[in-house]
Formats: C-alpha cells, sequence, structure tokens
DNA sequence: CTCCATCAGTACCGTACGGTACGGTTCGCA
DNA sequence: TGCGAACCGTACCGTACGGTACTGATGGAG
C-alpha cells in the first residue's frame, strides 16, 4: 500500500503519487463533511493514517494541501467534447440540456460545494490564489465544452450571435439563476435537485429563444 | 459619545443602540478589508474603542457579533418600491435597466462580498445560520422590489408571464450570471465595474425579448 | 547482514483566539 | 458629595491549531 519510489504518478496528471492521492482523498471527504473548520492538519493525518511530517513534505504547508486538493479534484473531472457530429435542432437541443442538467449537477456536488466555500472564504487573504485556482480549473473546463456546443450550433447555422461570450453568459445564467449562491450559502440542495431537469429544460427554451435560428 | 442608559434606538429599528451600531460599523470595516480571520473579538474591542466584556455582553457571543452585523447592515438598504406609477414601455424598461445596475451594483460592493464571503465560509457549520439570516435580510428585500416592478409590468400588459418566480430567476440570472461568484472568488471588481451599465441594458434586452408584450 | 530512505506515531512549541475576571474611570442622579 | 451603573483597558486562562523534532518500524539495495 505504500509508494514504492516517491516516483509513481497516479491515474491525474499533477505530480501526485498514488499514496498522496489518497491522502488528498480523505482530506477531500474531511472537508466535505466538517467544513474547513474540521480540516485541521492533525485531522488529516489521522484519517489517512499518514504522518504530519509527510504532509509537510509532500505539500509544503496548510495553503499547499488545499491547492492539491482543488488540483486533484480537477483532474478527475474529464469533460468530452461531443465535436464533429452532424447537428440538427433537435440534437443541439439535447446537447444544450445535457449540458444543462451536467452544469447544476455539479455545481450541486458535496465537493464542488465545499471547494467553493473553501476558496470563497479565503478569497480576501493573500491575493485569493485559491479562487484563481479553481476558476481556472473548473469553470474553464466546462465554459470550454460550453464554447464548442455553442460554436458547433453556429456554424450549422441553428444559433446565431456575434460574441460567443455572452451566448454563454446568457445561458449559464438562465440555467443557474441565483441557485448556485443559495446552495453556498446552505440551503439544502435535496429540495432543489428534484426540478433539475426541469430547469434546465426551461432554461435551453429561453436560451434558444433568444438565440436560436430556424427552429 | 457613551450611551446613557441603553435604552436609546438607533435609526435603524433593530434593537441596536446608537454605540452599538458604531461598534458595528468599525466591525463590518474590519470584516471588509481583513476578511474573516481579521475580525477578532479583540480587533474588533481595539477598533471600536470599546472593551471586549461590553462586546460580549451586547452581543452574546461571536457569532451574535456576526449576526448582528448582517442585520445591521441589511437595516441599513432601503429599497423604495415605485409602484402607483402608469407605466408605458420605455418606463418598465428604464425602471428594469435602473434595477439590474443596482442589483450589480450591490452585490459588487464591498460590504455584501464581505458578509457573503462570511456566511458562505460559516455555512458548513451549525446549519447555516448566517446564510439563511443573509438570504432572508437581503435576497428576499431585492425579489420584493423586483416582483413588484414585473407584476406592474404584467398588471400594465407590458410582460407576459405565468410564474413570478421564474420570471424573477431568469432577470435574475441574465443580469448577474457568473459574475457574483467571480467577485465572491476574488476577482477584481474593478474591471467587472465599468461594464454594468452596458451589461445591465442587454440583459434587460433579453429580458424583454423573452418576457416582453407588443413591445 | 548492514546501510539507508521513507514513513507512522507522538510529543512538543509558539501563537492566536474566544471567553472571563478585575481594577479604575466616567457620568447620571439623589 | 456619595452611590451605583455602565464601561474601558488589560490581564488572564484554556484550548486548538500550524508547524517541527524525535523515535522506532519497515523494506529495499548492496
Amino acid at each position: 500500500m505504500q509508494g514504492v519510489g516517491a516516483t509513481e504518478e497516479a491515474g491525474a496528471g499533477s505530480g501526485v503519487t498514488e499514496r498522496q492521492g489518497a491522502v488528498l482523498e480523505q482530506a477531500l471527504r474531511l472537508l466535505v463533511d466538517g467544513g474547513e473548520r474540521a480540516l485541521t492538519t492533525a485531522g488529516v493525518a489521522r484519517a489517512a493514517n499518514c504522518s504530519k511530517e509527510s504532509l509537510y513534505k509532500w505539500f509544503g504547508d496548510r495553503d499547499g494541501l488545499l491547492s492539491a486538493m482543488i488540483a486533484f479534484q480537477a483532474s478527475k473531472v474529464r469533460t468530452l467534447d461531443v465535436s464533429g457530429e452532424a447537428l440538427d435542432g433537435a440534437r443541439l437541443r439535447a446537447h444544450l440540456v445535457a449540458f444543462a442538467t451536467d452544469l447544476l449537477e455539479v455545481l450541486a456536488g458535496d465537493v464542488s460545494l465545499a471547494l467553493n466555500r473553501l476558496a470563497i472564504g479565503q478569497a480576501s487573504r493573500e491575493g485569493s490564489r485559491l479562487g484563481r485556482l479553481l476558476e481556472e480549473r473548473g469553470r474553464r473546463q466546462i465554459g470550454r465544452r460550453a464554447g464548442a456546443l455553442l460554436e458547433a450550433g453556429r456554424n450549422a447555422g441553428l444559433l446565431g450571435f456575434d460574441d460567443a461570450e455572452e451566448a454563454y453568459g446568457a445561458l449559464y445564467g438562465l440555467v443557474v439563476a441565483d441557485w448556485h449562491l443559495r446552495m453556498l450559502l446552505g440551503e439544502d440542495p435535496s429540495g432543489l435537485k428534484k426540478n433539475f431537469g426541469l430547469r434546465a429544460e426551461r432554461a435551453v427554451n429561453a436560451f434558444l429563444a433568444l438565440y436560436g435560428r430556424k427552429g
């Protein structure tokens, strides 16, 4: 179970050995069900059956651990883009709805909420390193998928817009509105999760009413 | 300068003496430019020239202080509703744009961002009391103003919708999108603030395209 | 078998913070 | 002038946490 030479990489390509990945997994679990207060170095060491000294050797300090947790979690998410497919109106709509539901479910996920809370809590400190990291690894990723989808729709003559960023912003806003903030503030997500399908449907309808062509 | 009988109420109707209001003001200032880490009881006492003992007498404990800060800040915001006015298309649009810019500027405000960060940071702890408080005092307030405006527009035959909550969600999403989250994560608001007017304009255009009648 | 690197477990240290207690001071009031 | 309430300033206490140092066990390499 222990690492063999401190050189093996886990499946994710982020310079983390298998053992360290297991430690980060435990740290994420602690963060999810205890908040930042529960994420102490001693607690992580205890939960992961490792020593504090190893934590500091591997991640430098507590901030390094937090950054590694964000990078580790982001490295587990792979967004496959569905380019090169012949699009018609129905297919585009289906892809948009799938994107919208995926977006809602990702944002409502335990780990996502916990990491966003963590980064927001640290935002006013030290120039918001974690915030930028989270934005880079998270939003940029999902934004790319949406961007590719929108571009494909425009190339197929199904969508009309000048600024892709603006169109994406409209789609995001119609889908998410203030639900993300409400969940971050602690509102029970279980009541909201049931409506994800219907919500995604309606948001896509509105988006297509704004940006759709010959539909 | 000192209170005279612990019975005087400040302008806001939230059971807070003038002296206590001044203390809360200092606490908010500390929170704004130092984050939660800077909001220590000793720091508040020092900044406000009061004793820690008084803090605990007035607010119970640290959580009571935080709650009082949120209530105090919310009590300073007064949203006047502009009902009873004869609406035409241009006036409705102007009111919507004004609401949108106000919304963006409120959300981008120093104190608002700091309080939201604070509540989000505590969300996983103790059942998110602060989160619910912030939602109650903040969102509910601005939601009422928007709701009244939308209802007035519908009554004047200028807007068409079945579910007012859904229409408000669309307006909110088109106006704010992910800007609030990005600001909460620490992105520099100065670059975003310049575009508030244009952004509000475009969002209202989109909203009217979705929900407008005979426009 | 021996050497060496890694790591778990623990003890330790300094500090910072929440909360409490106490002495001294101001000020209204009789 | 004396009393009492509120309050400031500060000292104090317990605790929790970040970070470091030490010990002993394991396992691979020569």
